[in-house]
DNA sequence: GATTTTCGTCACGGAATCGTCACATTTTTG
DNA sequence: CAAAAATGTGACGATTCCGTGACGAAAATC
């Protein structure tokens, strides 16, 4: 039984290569263009996940997330969530809308491909979100917005903290600069990449010791190491 | 065993949503659409826990519970009560009704799911959302709607007790603006996030040294600290 | 209905933060 | 080994963000 994936962007070109690489993979796809499509294929259908660009006409992928939620049908499928700017993150995983993992736009289908055995290899077991990171002596509350080393608090602005939570929520995973700026600022940020330098500059030194967590992969980007 | 969860709420829609989503958790359910009908099936089925609407026809949720509170057949059992307006709130975490939680609509069912496995988690509903909240010499009585530092009375207005109220319910974690006029103003109020700040002003101001206890975090919101 | 209180908005100013640049340093390349 | 490329670093103007005071509208009180 191949595992049914319902697309939804109103772009064809979009559509067009997910389906195709989403086949490859070996799952059976659906797509849909609008937002009534959408919930009308999700209903009579039920696929095991539904990949959702939030940038639609009419009824934006916020809104469809929600109908899904409150639909008993559908309220327990698994959502990933296409283009969330950097601010509306919490919000997409949050309670309110509950999708269950996302990706800024342009990604890699490979990322997707990643991201969805993930998500449909937890089954039915519900996954908490991780609203701790904790690595070694360092901890990200993302909650209260904290970050401490040796239960040592150490202050950073809005844009270090999240920096280092999004680092830290990829632990391992390489982030380039592009990467980091779509997922850090804004999505079409219009921000020179040379900033990210910068910003590191300033985490590092104020994480101090707890720096080492924090690789430089020259040539390719940042990377947080356990 | 699964545990029994007596829902009570006049819409139909509501109900099923609800129904829906709790039977697929896991739960047995049973409902009720008006208020005899609710305490009669309380008392003869004793549910492990009860959600229930403010919004009634007749007998409205506040009258409910406190008829709930005062047979000794279900006085122990959890309520969580479903409000539209914030302005609510005080009333329903009061001694006066006891209710174990609520939740302001629209709310999504993973949150619902998420305060139901909360409370009945910590058994015979040992700790409430508590109707007195203390942080050193601050004192907060949610249900006498005052507040006091030290054993003076502070003179607070009813929204400026409201914003308090709130950030001390979610000690340590950051309020964004957004989310402050969400749960202290109504959903879907236009009002101004600026607007916040001002209260916030206004709070501290007559708070005195008590308000040490509130944090700004700059670009995120607020916070209270202990 | 008049007075008082509370509320929401606005504009201003100071301070924290941000983004960029120039230059230093390190690494890679040929 | 020298040149080129990439990253680290320090400094500086620009911007953003928040606290504050003032003001008119709305609501509550009498």
């Amino acid at each position: 039984m191949k595992p049914k994936i319902l697309v939804v962007d109103d772009e064809p070109e979009a559509v067009e290569l997910l389906e195709f690489n989403l086949k490859q993979a070996g799952y059976a796809v659906t797509t849909a263009g609008d937002g009534a499509e959408a919930l009308k294929k999700a209903r009579s259908q039920v696929p095991d996940l539904i990949v959702l660009d939030v940038m639609l006409p009419e009824m934006d992928g916020f809104e469809i997330c929600k109908s899904l939620r409150l639909d008993p049908t559908t309220v327990k499928v698994p959502v990933i969530m296409l283009t969330a700017k950097a601010a509306e993150i919490d919000r997409v995983l949050g309670l309110e809308l509950g999708a269950d993992d996302y990706l800024t736009k342009p990604f890699s289908p490979r990322e997707l491909l990643l991201r969805i055995k993930k998500i449909l290899a937890r089954g039915q077991s519900e996954e908490k979100v991780k609203d701790q990171l904790r690595y070694g002596d360092l901890l990200i509350d993302v909650p209260r917005h904290i970050a401490s080393w040796k239960g040592k608090t150490i202050e950073l602005t809005a844009t270090e903290f999240r920096l280092l939570t999004v680092l830290a929520q990829r632990a391992g995973r390489v982030q380039s600069r592009d990467h980091l700026l779509r997922d850090v600022w804004e999505y079409d940020s219009l921000i020179d990449t040379r900033t990210v330098d910068t910003h590191m500059r300033r985490l590092r030194e104020k994480l101090g010791a707890a720096s080492q967590h924090l690789d430089t992969v020259r040539g390719v980007g940042y990377r947080f190491v356990e």
